[in-house]
DNA sequence: CATGAATGAGCTTTCATTCAT
DNA sequence: AATGAATGAAAGCTCATTCAT
């Protein structure tokens, strides 16, 4: 009787397990063959060989090739969501906590750069409702959003605490974004692994002293400076 | 005999003219179909039919479709990289010429959405070398690389004449293209039609002042800006 | 000992049962599936869903999909070769003998629609040895000759007692099998339930006396008539 | 100028000439393939290969594999009615007449046996609604359709003029319409090429006068009856 | 040079069948 | 023996490109 119940239950856990396995294998390989080839490019064959499984199998965990991308940009970016979002462990300061998110963010990218690869492909950071000619249609704007949203809420913290400008958080925001993204690109287009710390550092502090000469704080080189400013 | 050979120059004219014609018609088309179905999405036929001409004449002026694309992309490149270099007749302090190149590119993205659509769609804006799954290939990075030599002159410009910052200007001209990249997207993806002086004005200001609250020239509201005004 | 012997033959009898069960359950499930999406839109899955079995179970009944129609067609087919063949306590009169079975045919058609649907689906009645483009392939005229051997031997039986035409029989076979036929598709076509009794009176009276103003035998109206009817 | 406008139309015409070859051309192919390999089992290839053209041609004149046998079924379909259908020079007498046409429709069927055969594969000739499971979906209905009314037409003139029962038409219909179905099967199915007039004879009469002993005007073969009668 | 039909390689998806549990 | 996921051959359909007119 144990014997049978057991069977009932031991029975599906394999099957889940194994389940998970398969399609964790997929999507690996998706990812892969996406970044490398494009969503266009890549034939289900191809992420199936990758996967060292049939193309068959490819089908019996999702309805079509694309369920694939979005099932593995949504996992992915639930993940890069994460990493953007505060973390209680942060320092307060809003600018350090503000550059924790952003060396987490950057450090996600580039361990996960064929992600990113496959989601500038697909418009994921940039599209949204135009969509019509992205592979990712509605859900474009779905995922857009959840990554604006969080932007929005980190930009609004900083607005509370008196750390950012009080002004409209949506130009705010969608700065942040496009300065994130520029370095994301940057790092995913040259190859180069770059001081990330370092990156983040620089990051945020132009975007909260801006490039202007006015904003350096720090050691300002006097002579060069002046002589700039003569030769202006 | 000067017959004949007037006619020698003036055939080839007309033919150039109407060469010229379908040319420019059959760019107009690919950019519109482009924009709405995404270069994949496109075949040569809706192409065609948009056009109002046959498959075949698309062939006759490109060799495949994706030159069609290089074309479309080149010619509306070249004329976005004019509005975004500084024209002799921007006012000199250079906070308010870059303004005006701000303004000259957004105004230029804002009549040419399709066109921007396509680059997003493309990776124009994007992904450069990492273009094995690029449409674009080669010529990604080149169209890239034409873009980021021009953000970096006008940085250039800026650090020179003191303007911005005294360091490494490449982080800096990646900045500036973030946030205008950032600023566009959010043109075309929200089909809003803004201000786009007030845009640019406001996109300028956060570049060179930044986001920080301390950065708010206008209107101290406290004495904590003020002591950070001392600081500064 | 004997508990073993008894075992040996009491679990086989299960075992049996079992088997039978399921094995109907199949076909059973295949029949109505196969009526309602045909031979080829029927999916081994459907089947199985319809059985509430698993896949590979109908594969441990049946060697492949066809086998499973094969069988499916045997088991009706002789149920309505029963019905066709004269009873033992139908009554003796030729054209009274062949009303019972027309009834009784008619009844099972009308009783095993999904079955006919089926029949008809893969030219069971229809198309014999020109079967290479039949599912049923070889076993089609097997199935075909058995039913024709039926009809025969009925016509044959009225030859003899002087109740039909004393001509060439195999003609007569087939016209009244031709008759059945388009009584029966009238049925499953115009899912009417008609009068079968009604029906088959009709169809018997029709193959006997013909359908030529002649043959009415009530409400004779002129001497026309009455000349036949002296001569009957 | 002439020769502008003849271009104008010239060409045109040529291509409808060329089109109108190919679609034949496919037509003719599919009858072929599809009779010898029923509809399931033939491929666009097969089809195209038969016609030696490429697959793309196919699809150049029918949007779908289904769209090229119901053109197919159509076309012939039409030339079988207007067998069916009564000539201006068949003789006036009603059974004449009758058996006029049911030569040209078996004629039809002896010289179309490939569409015979593809038509029987479709249930063209059995199925009509209950065909969520045909090929032919709802086209099927209206198919049959036209051929019952012609049937039907025809059994009206013979019941108006007094030659077939009073009585109603739509059973009486249904009969011919059986019995020309069974010899055409016959034929199609025994791929025997049977003198056909006599066929056809035999079919008229029985169609008329019946299979019953009584129904026999012409030369009673006197001892055969007899001798049958006595051994039964 | 415009035209538009012909071409056929290529890709997604389906599903009968197998097989490990 | 039941189960249901894995398998991979097979087929319909698309569309970039070619080519005869």
């Amino acid at each position: 009787m144990s014997n049978s119940s057991a069977r009932r239950t031991a029975l599906p856990r394999r099957r889940d397990e194994a389940k998970a396995l398969f399609r964790n294998a997929i999507l690996d390989a998706a990812e892969h063959v996406f970044a490398k080839q494009g969503f266009h490019g890549a034939r289900i064959q191809d992420i199936a060989d990758h996967a060292r499984i049939a193309v068959g199998t490819v089908y019996n965990h999702f309805e079509q090739k694309e369920d694939v991308l979005h099932a593995l940009l949504e996992v992915r970016l639930e993940q890069m969501i994460g990493s953007l979002q505060p973390h209680p462990t942060d320092p307060e300061p809003f600018d350090q906590k503000l550059r924790c998110c952003v060396v987490r963010t950057l450090q996600f990218v580039d361990e996960h750069r064929d992600f990113h690869q496959v989601a500038l492909d697909c418009g994921l950071f940039a599209k949204g409702t135009a969509s019509a000619s992205s592979i990712l249609k509605e859900k474009a704007v779905e995922h857009f959003e959840k990554l604006r949203a969080t932007t929005f809420a980190l930009v609004n913290e900083g607005i509370t605490c008196g750390a950012l400008r009080q002004m409209d958080p949506v130009p705010l925001a969608r700065m942040l974004g496009g300065l994130i993204r520029a370095s994301s690109i940057g790092m995913v287009m040259e190859q180069s692994h770059p001081n990330l710390e370092a990156e983040a550092s620089l990051l945020v502090d132009l975007y909260l002293n801006g490039a202007g000469r006015a904003a350096q704080p720090e050691r300002p080189r006097d002579e060069t400076i002046l002589e700039n400013d003569d030769a202006s």
